[in-house]
DNA sequence: AGGTGATATGAAAACGTTCCCAGATATGTG
DNA sequence: CACATATCTGGGAACGTTTTCATATCACCT
């Protein structure tokens, strides 16, 4: 593997003039980069990423920080946030963190070990020592994500406690009154969404029951179809369903379709996020779409100033969303 | 950012003793090793990791090279090696390379300069200039996909053209002479499908027709549902269709589904690759299960062996695969 | 007392860059 | 022609580790 110094060598200059016409800046006569050039072409040069990042005291990657299986929104917003990243030349390092406390602080220690420029956290984090470290030691970061714990880093998201609002008063609209929830573990934007259900029933007047909501394990079309059971033995009253997330809803129309039941005829469901999927199963669902390209976009634009420009940004920037119907719910008869 | 000295001044040690109880080898009295452990906890100090990367001559690091946009399957199995490649202590570096050939050399670029110990590579990539960077450099790679091209690297796969044939045949078996074909862009794994799509007809001696193929651009829902109604323009007379990937499948599913058609009652699907949603969208997907789990540990197990023996292994290595009969096919009528 | 091996520590080189400083050569200006 | 300024190049320190080598102390045995 060839260094600088051979291709120095080679070209028969100081290793100065070599580093000089990789970083441009400065005069080199046209003549001496020609002749360096072709050596680094004929040695396959290539600058060796460390030895530069030791001397920048910082590496050129930023971290995504996801959840240990990602979900459909997840996976899209990540192939966003990466394409950017790379538009922008960043390396991108990845670093998967489960929800289990010990798990979040292994990862927070690769993250300490790595000298990122900056990080974008996918997913809610629990443990409050991430925000500790990355404040103290003045590391950009971004959530492109709802932010539970309060952090010192800007939140890109929705209103999820509204959007949620909006779902469920979309089904008080049409008529139904008795609407059960399929929710996820009580924390992170799962317990906003269900809060966002319990106002929309309280403004309706509909007394909110215990036994019409079900929290579901992981946010797998499977869960949705295991809180769907769940659901219906312990409640069958209900006429509509909103679940905080389309892979839960389509588990669940899943189990209800399997249970003879007619979507949306004898059952509306709405979903929440909008994924690709969303439009293709049967009936399509009506969901809360998230501006998801956006939200990517903005997180590594922002990422990218904050790291540019020393200025340090905080604060929740909330986005638009839209309510998408479809063909899961109907008019209650 | 507390540094190896300051932790050494600190202990009133020299940072050799330091270096050493970090990494274990060799003596240090349990005295000065509690001691240079409390500095440690004092300084939150973590090693600077370009700087070991630069006296190791490589990186910890395995880097995962994926397409552009990523589907389930794909999703699945990066999730799988990213948990094993932490499991083994691994950084993990995210290289999204699209199928565009300038592109996917700017990917190498990057992986050039990283100094990599190790690739995992879960999409095919067309440029030969990869596998020869990679095996002259002597880099470890492991491809946890079909191998287009010939490289000096292991390849794990099932036997795609195989593997399409059994599905072929399983509709040939239910009565269906009029099969058509959904491909993607024709190569890769796409043609591999295509390939056995083509055997199984020639072996129970239907005529191939060329009306009856039609070629997705990417292998996303959207696109299968494209690629229906261009098939139903072209060609009308079949009873059965073969999408080489399970969202075309789903795709189109949906399209036949809006134009009337009962699934499978007047129309077969099947699919490829078993993604978690095959068994969810209505009718449920018949399709082949690739063996997702055993294939990622494989690639993860075979690196790493291939990084710590440095024996270089090459080959194919065939995964077995499965026909799983759900909904979307029925014998004809 | 002297030797031997195990235990414990420090000094300093090396890894491959970048960048500051100094010096050399060319180009212009009065 | 002298001097200032622009253009060009090399030397060497610095970045933060690991690792080799050398040396010091200790415990034990003859």
């Amino acid at each position: 593997m060839a260094n600088i110094k051979e291709v120095a060598k080679l070209a028969g200059v100081s290793v100065s003039t070599v580093s000089r016409v990789f970083n441009q800046q400065s005069y080199v006569k046209a003549e001496t980069r020609a002749r360096i050039l072709e050596a680094i072409e004929e040695t396959g040069y290539v600058p060796n990423r460390a030895a530069r990042e030791m001397v920048a005291k910082h590496a050129t990657t930023v971290g995504i920080v996801m959840p240990e299986t990602f979900n459909n929104f997840q996976r899209q917003i990540f192939s966003i946030v990466a394409r950017q990243l790379e538009e922008h030349s960043y390396h991108t390092g990845f670093y998967y963190a489960s929800t289990e406390a010990e798990e979040e602080m292994k990862c927070l220690n690769r993250i300490k070990a790595d000298r990122l420029d900056g990080i974008i956290i996918l997913h809610e984090l629990t443990q409050p020592g991430f925000n500790e470290y990355l404040s103290t030691r003045n590391i950009p970061t971004v959530l492109a994500t709802f932010s539970g714990q309060s952090w010192d880093a800007p939140a890109i998201h929705i209103s999820e406690e509204e959007a949620a609002a909006v779902a469920v008063r979309h089904l008080i609209n049409k008529g139904h009154r008795k609407i059960a929830a399929i929710a996820g573990r009580q924390f992170s934007f799962s317990s906003r969404r269900l809060a966002g259900y319990g106002n929309a029933l309280a403004l309706a007047n509909i007394a909110l029951d215990e036994r019409s909501i079900v929290h579901a394990s992981t946010y797998s079309m499977r869960s949705g179809y295991e809180a769907a059971r769940r659901l219906s033995e312990q409640s069958d009253s209900f006429t509509a369903v909103f679940a905080i997330t389309d892979e839960l809803a389509i588990g669940a129309i899943r189990y209800f379709q399997d249970r003879g039941l007619r979507i949306p005829e004898d059952l509306s469901v709405v979903g929440f996020d909008d994924i690709e999927l969303a439009s293709f199963v049967s009936p399509r669902l009506t969901t809360i779409a998230q501006p998801i390209e956006e939200m990517g976009n903005l997180a590594v634009e922002l990422l990218h100033s904050m790291i540019t420009d020393k200025e340090t940004s905080s604060g929740d920037i909330l986005l638009p969303f839209t309510l998408i119907e479809r063909e899961s719910t109907a008019q209650l008869r």
